[in-house]
DNA sequence: GTCTATAGGAAGATAGAC
DNA sequence: GTCTATCTTCCTATAGAC
């Protein structure tokens, strides 16, 4: 009785980073937790001693990570802007599950508090995937200032797809989207 | 001691609106939502024999309704699209509060249980907005299937710069969208 | 129709055995 | 490093006085 879990660490935080985006950071229950990575709560207690609040923050530090290492590193290689584009499409598909999953700088922006602990670390990431693309824009001869609205407007677009694909429960508004990411950054 | 609260249905809405689309069906509590109308825990219940779930539905519907009076009368009016448009716009500035207030229909679509309670309702919601979005653009001459196509987007874009507004905590990016509102519908 | 008081359970968090 | 057992706090919900 009382199977041993024995979790490693990248594999507990994509648990964790699974609950916490698709429920928010309230509704992210120990309970919901233990069940999604298959550890109980004291052993959660025991690798994040501060608790829940500890798990999202390293959940949003992995999740920053993975954006400079995957993202950011695709938008600001030497390849043309439309391979860029190809790749971050491809990206942006499997990230999202195919608009199945929700994105974390939308879920982490509700909180009960006006002013969120994760609200610093999401604004620094948000703007940073904008002035990624925005680079990617400006390489295919747009001006800066162009660049960056069109960069914003399509973060909004992704952000909104998301959205009303969770709303209307069909994941055809998110692919749509992506399917026009081109036209949209730089066409 | 023991002041006697009594407020109308319409003012108790309105704040349990208010709890309800900022912090999420999950994250709002008996306690915030007493705060927040100034009732305490048993009176809501005299008002709500359901509890939480109750309120929800009841703010979902009053906010169904408000919205076919206002939104969507407008949209279906017999002015010219460009004024139906320019309504629009301080329609939507108005209800969230210029960007600080997040939607319903994005905090809605979050919950524990994958089916929530209040998916179809906010399904049908959107939907009937983006058909009375694409009712004003087939008036000013767009052909079926492209006035759904940009209406669709518009709630996107709309959507998902009241995410990206939260996320950087700035009006910007929402206010900059209701101001082209007429270009992403008709131009 | 509102309140105080409280029940009953789930939440976050800890102690200590293995 | 994981577990069971427990603590305390908060949450949803109810009973009953006014």
């Amino acid at each position: 009785m009382g199977r041993k879990a024995s979790v490693d660490y990248d594999q507990l935080i994509e648990s964790l980073t699974e609950v916490f985006r698709n429920v928010g950071y309230e509704a992210a229950s120990l309970s919901l937790l233990e069940k999604a990575t298959g550890l109980k709560k004291a052993s959660l207690y025991h690798r994040f001693p501060q608790g829940k609040e500890q798990m999202a923050h390293e959940v949003i530090d992995v999740v920053k990570i993975w954006m400079e290492n995957n993202i950011l590193t695709i938008l600001s290689s030497d390849a043309l802007p439309e391979e860029r584009i190809e790749l971050l499409t491809h990206c942006l598909k499997k990230l999202y599950s195919g608009g199945k999953d929700a994105c974390i700088f939308n879920t982490f922006s509700f909180h009960q508090d006006k002013n969120s602990p994760f609200g610093k670390e999401i604004k620094s990431m948000v703007l940073a995937l904008i002035k990624g693309l925005a680079g990617v824009i400006s390489d295919a001869g747009y001006e800066q200032k162009e660049s960056y609205a069109r960069a914003e407007r399509t973060v909004m677009l992704l952000q909104g797809s998301l959205v009303v694909s969770h709303a209307i429960r069909s994941e055809r508004p998110f692919l749509d989207i992506l399917n026009r990411l081109d036209i949209e950054l730089i066409g």
